[in-house]
Formats: C-alpha cells, structure tokens, sequence
DNA sequence: TCCCTTGTTATACACGTGTATAGTAACGGG
DNA sequence: CCCGTTACTATACACGTGTATAACAAGGGA
C-alpha cells in the first residue's frame, strides 16, 4: 500500500527540510546526516528532497545560510531593542551571544558540523566567509559609535569576536564550568579594555 | 600480480596510519576519511588498518589522542624553554599558541574534524574531555605562579582559554586579517586585564 | 638453505550512499 | 463531478563503505 500524504506549501516544505538537516547534523553529524536520515526525520520520502534541491550538497549549503542568518538577525534584534546608548547597544550584542537562541547545544552541534566543512567544501568556504565578513562589519559599526578610529574598530572587533566565539565554544560545549552571566561579564571587562587606553 | 611489500616494525606502522588519518581528516574532511583514503596515504592495502587497529574509529581516536599530545606537548616545551620568570613563561604558554607546529592550516582542519565528533562520539567526547582538563589544570597552574588564588585562577584560565581558541580559530581560518604578533599581544594584553585588579 | 611465523595483500560480502526514473494519488479548476 | 497537473512515493541502480576471510611472500632463526 502507498503511504498518504498531503500536498504542502513550496516554502513549508523547504524549510522542512532545512529545519530536518539541522537537527540530524546536531544529532548525529555530518557522517550520520544522509538524504535519508533527512527526509524521514522531515517525515517525507527520500526522493523528494531532490524535488525542491539540487541535491543534498544543496541542502547542506541552504541549511548553512539559514543558521547563519538567524544568529546574525538574534544578535540585530538585541541590538535594537536596546535603544539608542553605544555602549548598551554592544553590551547587549555581547550578551545575546550567550544566551538562547544563540547559545544552544543544539545549534552548536550544528556549527561545529559546518565549521568541519568549511576547510573541505568551497560552497559552504564561501558563504562562512560571506557571513563573517558581515557580522565583523556590523561589530565594527557598534565599536565606532562607541568612538573608535576605523584604524583601531578593526583589531579591536577581532580581539572581541574571537573572546566571544571562545567563551560560546566553552559554555555551550560544557554549561557546567561556567555562566551566562560570567561570559557577559568577561566580555564586557574585555571591552572596557579595548575601549580605554589604545595600547594595541 | 601480487604488490610487493616491505615488513615494517609495529610502531612505525601504527604512526604511519596515525598520521595518514590526520592528513586526510585535514584534506577531505569527516566524510572523505574512509579506511580505503586512509590506507593508500599511508602507501598500505586496506586490510592492514585492521590488522593495527580494531576498526577505523579506533584509529581516528587514536589519532586525536596524538594530536593533543602533540599540542599539548608543544606548549609545555616553550614554557619550559622560557626559564623560571612567572610571566615569561605564561607568555611564552600563550605565544606558542599562535606559531607552528600549533598553529597551522592543516592541524586546524584535522582538529574541527574532531571538534564536530566531540559532540557525536562518545569515545571522541571522553578524549577530548580527559585533554581539556589536563590544558585547563596546566594553565591554572601558570596562573598561580603569577600570584593568583585558586578562585581567580578557575576563571581567568577560562577567559584566557577563550580569547586564545578563539584567536587562533581565527588566525588558522584566515591568515591574512592579522598576525600572530597581534594575536600575541592581544593575548598578552588579555593576560595583564586578568591579572591586574580583580574585578571578575 | 629451508622452513615457519606473521605482516601484508587480495578478494568477497552485506549494507548504506546519492540520484534517476516510473508510477500514483492529492487537490484545484472546469 | 471529473479531469489534468504535479507534488509525492516507490523502486532500481551503480558505487562506496567497513569488515571478514583466505591466500601469499618477506624475513629471521635454525
């Protein structure tokens, strides 16, 4: 007997789909994440993931764009809603890093599945270096409206980016050692430091 | 025709599988080490790998148990060759991080292959458990000999940890944005917020 | 020199992979 | 109500996977 099933919306079932990869490279990784372990977690046949992508190559790389875009929006938002002050507005960047959505076990397993295919696959190379050049632009832009020189906004936003990507890699791979509240606090001490006095 | 073959001694084929493994996590990634990529970089027919090891997650274990020594063993040589001052040797700690033989293209791809098995592979979890530790107690040690309490010493060996991975994440992963001197005296500068007044 | 141990190769097998193809049924328009 | 479109399922295929097994030859001891 045929299964049943029923005929959904083009952009349901992508995102379906998208939503299905994530999970399985969390769950079991970049070996265990195949076009079938996909397709039944999404609770769809195999053969329909070559119905909306190119392939699972495809898949891999969309799924990618649409972790990315969502961390990067998480972070936006909490920048917006902490008005206008350029201090609260990079605390509250800094901060949002570790808390949910970003901070998540889930998506850090995901992460670190792609991180993995970042130095072997050149498609997802290229979006990785789309979306770190984006996100280092918009920290660049919230230190100089805390008065950095262009000239300095450019290391500091790197010291700052790799303290934070350190302290998420560290909570979300072990939340035992320390908090949320100590990583925020850590990495504004580090921002005071990289405000003050101009020594790097 | 039958190839011909030389016997070789048991360590040096188990470290000719061990490296072979290294260089193909680095060049193709998770997916593209198979017991067949693995075999033929080592020069070796592909029923040997079994004949040295229980199986191939055997031997990738076994090759991330060496890659940590060896980093790890890298470290603690230039903290020795940095003689007895407390801050020369920390620095040296924290210098080495940044220059070959750890920082290095192919050692990072190798490690974010073991990175996205930590959270998929018990086995794998455990090493990297057992070798975090080990680091972790190794620079809380450097840290008291700068004349920090053991309550200091836990956090500031994490917020150093983090600044540390995470520039070195970014240093490996694109070479060109800044130098291991800056990411030295980043490090460094880190080190003296931390040791400074305690406000954490 | 021969033989025996065993490191090493070669082959086979069952299974999982990604994708191509054909067939089917769901659902909207007439 | 029926009919056409097509989203969807089912099946098939060639290939790569890890491992088990058997055959072989290298190299040392007698």
């Amino acid at each position: 007997m045929r299964a049943s099933f029923t005929r959904e919306d083009a952009d349901t079932r992508r995102q379906a789909l998208i939503e299905a990869t994530a999970e399985s490279l969390a769950a079991a990784g970049v070996a265990g994440t195949s076009v079938r372990a996909i397709c039944t977690r999404a609770g769809v046949s195999p053969g329909l993931l070559r119905h909306y992508f190119e392939g699972i190559d495809a898949l891999i790389a969309e799924t990618y764009r649409h972790v990315t875009a969502m961390v990067s929006q998480s972070l936006a938002l909490a920048v917006d809603g902490a008005g206008r002050d350029p201090r609260a507005r990079l605390i509250a960047h800094v901060t949002a890093s570790f808390r949910p959505p970003v901070s998540d076990p889930a998506l850090l397993s995901t992460w670190l599945a792609f991180w993995s295919l970042v130095k072997t696959d050149p498609a997802i190379a290229a979006i990785h270096a789309d979306s770190y050049a984006a996100s280092r632009r918009d920290l660049e832009a919230l230190l100089a409206e805390n008065g950095l020189s262009a000239a300095r906004a450019i290391p500091a936003a790197i010291a700052l980016t790799a303290l934070v990507d350190g302290l998420w890699l560290e909570l979300t791979l072990d939340a035992t050692t320390f908090t949320p509240e100590e990583a925020s606090a850590m990495a504004v001490r580090w921002l005071d430091t990289l405000l003050g006095d101009p020594k790097i």
